[in-house]
DNA sequence: ACACTTAGGTAGTGCTCACTCGCTAAGTTG
DNA sequence: CAACTTAGCGAGTGAGCACTACCTAAGTGT
C-alpha cells in the first residue's frame, strides 16, 4: 500500500481529482440531468459530504469540471499536432480526421452536455462563460499558429467556425445517424472542399 | 364566445394540440429536464389529469411532440422552396440562409433537446427512432428533388450530411458564440465552397 | 330522458433530488 | 502531547418529480 501518511493538500487534491473525473464520466454516460450529486459520489467512491466540502453547489462542481476538461483538451490538441503545419492537402485531411476523433472523445461530451444545459439555464451559462471564452480563443489561436502566415487572420475565424460547427453537429447527430460511412464521407468531403478553397487562396500548394 | 357545444373529437383534439405546442414551448425555454409534466400543464392551461388521460407517460408525449414537429418542419421546408431548384450559386446561398433560419427556429430546438437527451436514455432513443428516420429520409429526398438529375444521388447524401451537421452545430454553439457576424461569415463561406464544388462537379453553371 | 362513455380536475403517493448538520478521523502547529 | 484545523462520512430535510385514484362535467346512443 502507498504511504499511509499524506499531507492535507495531497488528500484534498486527490479527492477533488476523483470528483472531476467522476463528473466527466457521469456526464458522458448519464447526461446532464442524470449527473446527480449522488451519481457523482457513487462513481468517485466518496460520500456526499466530501463533495459539498469542496464545492458549495452542484453547479460549482460542473463549472470546475468544464475548466478541467478545457485545459486537457487544448493540451491534447497542441501535443497531437506539435511540429506539424497545415501546408498540404494530405496533412489537412489527417488533421481534420484527428479533430473529428477528439470531438467524439468522452471528455468533449462534457462540453456538449454543459453547453446544451446552459441554453436553458442562464446562471450556468454565466458561470461557464470565462471557461468557454478561453477555450474558443485558444482553439482559434492554435489554428492560426498551424496555418502560419500563409492564411490571412480574417480567413482563419470563418474557416475554423465552419469546421468546429460541423464537428459539433456531427457529435450531436451521433445517436441518430447509425451508419459510420456517411459520417466519414462528410468529413472527407469537407477536407476536400477546404483544400480546394485553400489552394484557391494560395495558402496551399496544389496536389 | 365560441359555440358552447363541441363534439368529443373536437375537445380531444384541441387539448392534445395545446399539450403539443406547450411541450414545444417548454422544451425551447426550459430544456429537456425542465420540461416537467407540471410545467407543460401550466403552459397549456390544463391539469395533470388531462395530460395523463391522453398520454400514458411523459415520454409518450415527448415522442408525439417530436412527430408533430417533424411533420411541420418538412412541410415548411417544402413550402418555402416550392417551385425553385438549386441551379445557380445565388439560389444556393439563399437556400442555405433559409435553412439556417429554419434550423434556428423554436420548433427545431425540440429536436435538439430530445436528441441530446436520447444520447443518455436508450428507451427514449428507441421510441424516437421511427420519427427520426422519417425526418432524415424526407430531408434527403427533398434535397435530391431540388437538385434534380444535375447531381448524382451518391453526392447528395454526403453534401446534405455536411450541411445538416454544420447547421446543427451552429445552433448548438449559439448560446456560446455571441457575435452573429462570425456565424453569418461561416454560412457564407460554406455556401461559396459548396457552389465551387458543384461547379467542379458540373452540377452548377459558373457565375 | 336515461344509461353509458369520455374528458378534465384535484388531491394525493412514493421517490429522488440538492443540500445540511453534527459527528469522527486525519493532519498541522506550538 | 495537547489544542486546533481540515477532510470525509452518513443520516436527515424540504421541495419537486412522474404518476395514480377518484371525482364531477360534458357529450353520445337509444
Amino acid at each position: 500500500m502507498p504511504q499511509p501518511r499524506r499531507t492535507q493538500k495531497e488528500r484534498r487534491e486527490e479527492t477533488i481529482g476523483r470528483l472531476l473525473t467522476a463528473t466527466v464520466e457521469c456526464l458522458a454516460t448519464k447526461g446532464y440531468s442524470g449527473t446527480t450529486t449522488t451519481a457523482i459520489c457513487a462513481e468517485a467512491g466518496l460520500s456526499q459530504g466530501a463533495l459539498f466540502r469542496h464545492f458549495a453547489t452542484r453547479q460549482e462542481l460542473l463549472v470546475a469540471t468544464a475548466e478541467y476538461v478545457a485545459h486537457r483538451q487544448v493540451a491534447t490538441f497542441r501535443a497531437r499536432f506539435a511540429g506539424r503545419s497545415f501546408d498540404d492537402a494530405e496533412t489537412m485531411e489527417q488533421a481534420l480526421v484527428e479533430m473529428a476523433r477528439l470531438a467524439r472523445s468522452r471528455e468533449n461530451r462534457t462540453w456538449h452536455e454543459l453547453v446544451v444545459a446552459s441554453g436553458s439555464d442562464p446562471a450556468l451559462l454565466t458561470a461557464l462563460h470565462p471557461a468557454l471564452d478561453t477555450f474558443r480563443h485558444e482553439i482559434f489561436a492554435t489554428a492560426g499558429q498551424f496555418f502560419g502566415d500563409r492564411l490571412p487572420a480574417d480567413e482563419v475565424v470563418p474557416l475554423m467556425t465552419l469546421v468546429l460547427n460541423f464537428l459539433d453537429g456531427m457529435v450531436f447527430a451521433q445517436p441518430v445517424v447509425r451508419t459510420r460511412a456517411s459520417r466519414d464521407d462528410a468529413v472527407r468531403l469537407l477536407a476536400t472542399m477546404i483544400a480546394d478553397r485553400l489552394v484557391h487562396l494560395g495558402a496551399l500548394a496544389p496536389r
